[in-house]
DNA sequence: CCTCCATATTCCATTATGGCAATATATTAA
DNA sequence: TTAATATATTGCCATAATGGAATATGGAGG
């Protein structure tokens, strides 16, 4: 019950959901989440957690980054459902397009220095 | 985005996924779902409130009675999954499985006069 | 070593949520 | 009408969740 309802909650904020819509189009690290989102930093850490330990996604440290990938599903039959109606659901929501539409010009190279002001 | 939280959010609390396993088993009156989860009439009533406006539940007035049933899933793609995955998921679930068996001793004639005390 | 930068963590304020008691509403029965 | 009952609503409290600023951590490069 408490798997079920961990990774329910995960997916009931918004701007966790837009993190893994985004995460459908390219890996990512915190930095361009969070000039994505236009959140602060430590926000955008809080979410990745909450969906982390829901088994949504799974991150790589590589370098100075951290690298945030979509799940593939396997932990459980909740994520693996969640994840796979999730590959169509919102993409023709209004928010969700304007993130994806603006994704090919966030790129990590271009926030340096800039990741923690808001 | 907001249709599909409100739904997502609707199961993340385990005491409305226990009224939607249980309605999956018969159509329920406030009362006796309050039995069931013993917990206060008012809370019940804020559960199915939250339930019905995510499209899961819906209520009938019958006489004085309001009975709650499972929704079809109709209104939207995300209720349909959910409740269809729902038919299946959780039932091995500890808490649910109590609940469950209870179920066939809980009606609402034995619980007159009863429903407003905890 | 020190500095810079990306990220995580802590702390705090604000808001949302879940619960109950008390009350309001509505229906039925007398 | 009044009484009794089922449900909804309101008000309140405790707790959880969201967000940001400040701070801590850890790696890379001088």
């Amino acid at each position: 019950m408490k798997e079920f309802t961990r990774v329910m909650k995960a997916v009931s904020d918004p701007n966790r959901v837009k993190i893994v819509k985004m995460l459908q189009h390219k890996v990512m690290c915190v930095c361009e989440i969070r000039e994505a989102l236009q959140v602060a930093q430590p926000t955008v850490s809080k979410h990745l957690k909450v969906l982390e330990e829901a088994g949504m996604v799974y991150s790589r440290k590589e370098g100075v980054w951290v690298n945030y990938h979509l799940s593939g599903g396997e932990i459980s039959p909740y994520v693996s459902s969640l994840l796979g109606n999730l590959k169509h659901w919102l993409d023709d929501d209004a928010q969700v397009s304007v993130l994806v539409e603006k994704l090919p010009g966030i790129r990590r190279e271009d926030i340096r220095g800039k990741c923690r002001s808001v």
